[in-house]
DNA sequence: ATTATCTATAGATCTATAGATAATGC
DNA sequence: ATTATCTATAGATCTATAGATAATGC
């Protein structure tokens, strides 16, 4: 029953973190089903538990909200792959393969959803409908994943030296369609396969895309190489 | 200056037709730039230049248009899909082939795009959207899509007896996520290749997919292969 | 007569802000 | 004193409909 003032919990410093971080896992999760225009101000707010006037207290206006959403994570798993891919080609010391640099490449980003629980596989869904919005999308695709994409490219350069850039570019587009199409999570493939896959199942996917991919940029150079022979 | 009476340019039907057509064009320009939930009934009226009213007067809400817009389009594609996969089939006797399958179901639906105008390719962009939208694209694309999905998964056992059904969903997955990602022509490529490629190019994915998508398969099976004989 | 189209508007949001109040921090 | 949070509300949409008017069809 003693009256005496109680310690703060948390500073100011910490209670400004902490509720934005609440309203980005609020924001974050109902743009992953909905999309940016899908959802309201007052969605969020309902979501999380406040008012809509704080959402606007702490971020400028909607597409900021969801701007920052994005900018949470990106760095943070494009750092992930960045460094998997510098660590694989020293291993490897310049002797680069295809598998290798799918695996640093999908691997890291699938892992982080595998460990990084809800919040993280909704953040893959959002980037899944941004990389499909012709409107915007591809601008903050552009500069939230240039350097990642940028570095894989050059790794699967020195995998397939003789390739033409065409061939490489389209099949990296063939590789973020399929990873994009993991990440949206829709349980198509649920329906699909009866219940004998689940759109969930990053294990699942982590164990096929490499391998899969790998053998279609290899494809494509053995068409080149059997062009080249003919003609 | 005669004053008779002229002879109506179009029937009822048919002026009820057309203009419900031109609404149904707009509105698929519209929600392929920008989504469902991005495009009010407001823009759709002054893109095709009528009145709101009339919008509601032939389509009883926005998601109804959206729906309508949707299947103006999808039984076409998925018939011709459907009988060039029947036919390829018949022409080999039984003995089918991963690039034969993924030829016949691919190339005829990017034809439907290369050879059906920017009207066609709108409704790509809206399909790639509804691929990737958790909350209710699933249920669309089951309804719209099923018949053809299923008879590629058949034509894709036949020509892989001994690999497992899950292997031949995740590839499923791969190969229509690659797909969506082209129809999206977000211009992504574009950026990051300089130049060299470009979103609408469907010719130069047309001459590529398939055949990369049947290296996936091939380097999945054979990683089974190896697993049954080393395991 | 029936159908197509427009005018006008109700009613429901939604975003954004001003200003009041409550909670910390020196 | 400063920062966090809420109350209240302005102003701008947006969807949907009722009812009037114009254009076809028997």
């Amino acid at each position: 029953m003693t009256k005496a003032t109680p310690k703060p919990r948390r500073s100011k410093a910490e209670q400004r973190a902490e509720k934005q971080e609440l309203i980005l896992n609020g924001a974050e999760l109902l743009f992953a089903k909905r999309g940016l225009h899908g959802v309201t101000l007052k969605d969020v707010a309902k979501e999380v538990g406040v008012d809509t006037a704080l959402i606007h207290y702490y971020f400028a206006d909607k597409k900021a909200l969801f701007d920052q959403v994005l900018e949470r994570r990106a760095p943070v798993t494009s750092g992930r792959r960045i460094a998997a891919m510098d660590a694989y080609e020293a291993s490897v010391g310049g002797k680069v393969t295809l598998e290798g640099a799918l695996h640093a490449y999908l691997d890291t980003d699938l892992d982080s959803y595998i460990q990084g629980g809800e919040a993280w596989r909704n953040y893959g869904q959002i980037g899944a409908l941004v990389a499909h919005t012709p409107e915007w999308g591809s601008e903050i695709l552009s500069r939230l994943m240039d350097p990642v994409v940028t570095r894989l490219i050059e790794l699967l350069r020195k995998a397939m030296p003789d390739t033409p850039d065409e061939d490489i570019f389209w099949g990296y587009q063939f590789v973020s369609g399929a990873l994009m199409m993991t990440l949206a999570r829709t349980g198509r493939i649920d329906k699909l396969s009866n219940g004998l896959c689940h759109s969930d199942d990053f294990e699942a996917v982590k164990a096929r895309m490499a391998t899969f991919m790998a053998g279609g940029f290899r494809a494509i150079c053995d068409q080149r190489e059997r062009e080249r022979q003919s003609g």
